[in-house]
DNA sequence: AACTATTTATAAGA
DNA sequence: TTCTTATAAATAGTT
């Protein structure tokens, strides 16, 4: 689309290179804002420049709302939306999203399934100059290590929320398993229920269903 | 670009909308990689959709064998060693950094969607500097885009059994207040055990105050 | 940053 | 869905 056809490969003049990169990645970004519009879709478009520096900071709440509507199932639960709102892909978009920010274009639809995420970064250095790659090299693990750090975060917040949950739940059962036991003796036909409290229940999850066959769920 | 001129805005027509969506994906995904050649930058789309098509998917018996805890630290060693230490900490960033092309699957642990994953990059001149050959660079790519496939479906699958459990606890939580509520009508003296379930019963004993006040556990 | 000759993407139609 | 093609849109080289 230019004076004339080149060639996919690397763009060797610096300066050229950086022109095409701005252009592009401006093209790109409105491709992405028009496929969202047009198709109803979801598109995040993110632009960090390799040594992390951020370029435009956006409000995380902003990308976060990106896939809150998608939040599935009757969870009536605030911890269970919390725990849904960890699921895997929102811990890439919330990592990346510490890294660096440049544009972000909101959903156009709240019930919207279509999420695109791009991240693009360029790498403005200095290939030709040997002595800089250090820096370079350092600013990328640099990247890496704030990426883990949130990824970390992340996974461990969510394993958090959900260990509370399943302590709740379990503490819940045993009240409850408590108090079935009180009435039970209360009408002197406890027999049934003492017996139950005795079987550790859940061994753990199988694959297949949601209620494991196998896991008495009433003892 | 097509016959007519078209507005940005929401196309209505169903059919056409999913023939727009194919092609602009396609054509917005060819100028992520154009882009991330020419300036030899990197870029990464992510496509979550609710449709649930499959792009890529990795067996489970891998998993298990490439998803070990190890530590990063020196960055001094040589690639190979790099490869084998760095892969937690640098996973999401060599990611984006460095594989070509890749898909990547990341299961949900929702029933209704499934989130796609496509990675591409180009690769970074400088790690291909003389001491590195394309085997060794080649045979990075392979095992980080193993590793990350693990993880990723590792980490979706330790979520879905854990959705699991909490369904399974909330079942069982369920049947004993049923049980709980059948009991203590027959004993005719069912109104303080009922109240009981109206509030939130617990501060939460086992694991020392774990659960938040804010969350309603129960209900 | 603007311009414009061309290439590229794609809307509509088959 | 895939292809064809007229046309709109993007952009490479230039100013």
């Amino acid at each position: 689309m230019g004076r004339r056809k080149i060639e996919i490969k690397r763009i060797e003049n610096k300066s050229s290179r950086q022109v095409t990169f701005s252009k592009r990645r401006n093209g790109l970004i409105d491709k992405a804002r028009q496929l969202s519009i047009l198709c109803e879709s979801s598109v995040a478009v993110v632009v960090v420049s390799a040594s992390g520096k951020l370029y435009d900071s956006s409000s995380g709440d902003e990308i976060e709302a990106l896939f809150k509507p998608e939040k599935p199932q009757c969870f009536e639960l605030d911890l269970e939306e919390k725990i849904q709102n960890y699921l895997p892909h929102k811990e890439l978009l919330e990592t990346v999203q510490r890294l660096a920010v440049r544009h972000i274009f909101l959903p156009s639809s709240s019930d919207k399934k279509n999420v695109f995420f791009l991240l693009s970064t360029c790498e403005y250095s200095k290939l030709e100059e040997p002595n800089v790659d250090n820096v370079s090299v350092d600013s990328l693990i640099s990247l890496e290590e704030q990426l883990e750090t949130a990824l970390s975060v992340s996974r461990a917040r969510k394993a958090e929320l959900m260990m509370e949950y399943i302590e709740s739940l379990k503490e819940k059962e045993k009240l409850l398993r408590e108090e079935n036991q009180v009435l039970a003796s209360q009408m002197g036909k406890n027999t049934l229920l003492a017996t139950d409290d005795e079987r550790g229940m859940f061994p753990g999850s199988s694959s297949g269903n949601k209620i494991p066959e196998t896991l008495p769920l009433l003892n």
